[in-house]
DNA sequence: CAATTGTGTAAGCCATGGCTTACCGTTAGC
DNA sequence: GCTAACGGTAAGCCATGGCTTACACAATTG
């Protein structure tokens, strides 16, 4: 049931920031707390809620941590999603990387 | 933004079953109610919740009434993850073409 | 009309957790 | 080696929100 989780850890809106800003690729701790509106420790903990979701993964790179973003951790979230949509389950597997793809072609 | 909404409310684990429970068709609230570990009033405070955030829908039967699921409350949050699969693929490719650039420019 | 059933709402308690400040270890630069 | 930058962790504050009990009110039943 990690889906509750991953739930549970992307409902805070400023985490949800956090993990939105590893969008465009990895970051230091550091560049993505500036502009957020809590200091840079409260970035640190949420980093780690994060990490221990498995929605994000850190290297070190001297002093710096630099933080990216894990695609597999939402993998449980998404499956539970479209089992409300009945039988999608399958079919998503199938298309989860090709049916991308095809709807940015449009 | 509803998918942060939907979030919110899809996070917490009593919620999260109320919500499920209507996954197999509508029921009314003390049949929802029966065997979870809170009170009535509280299934009632989470069906609340789980109505404004358009979640689910109410219907009045008599005395009772009746709870229904309702898909169209997790389109956002659905989106918003594929959307997330959208932008990890951008960077995965954006960083491919940085390491391929820099791998030729040695 | 009285009693019962079904459910929403109010008030209040209390645990959770997000935030801040303070501090500490670690790495880089002079 | 000193000093400064980077960032993780601790302690403590406080708002949020999920839970309970108590109550209110509508619809059904006899």
């Amino acid at each position: 049931m990690a889906y509750g989780n991953a739930l549970a850890v992307l409902a805070d809106p400023t985490r949800r920031k956090v993990f939105e800003r590893l969008r465009a690729g990895p970051r230091a701790v550091n560049v993505i707390a500036a502009g957020l509106p809590v200091s840079r420790p409260a970035v640190s903990q949420h980093l780690k809620v994060l990490k221990d979701a498995g929605l994000v993964e850190e290297r070190s790179q001297g002093v710096r941590r630099i933080y990216s973003f894990r695609r597999e951790g939402l993998m449980e979230l998404r499956e539970w999603l479209d089992s409300f949509w009945g039988d999608a389950l399958e079919a998503f597997k199938l298309e989860a990387e090709k049916s991308h793809k095809a709807r940015r072609s449009k």
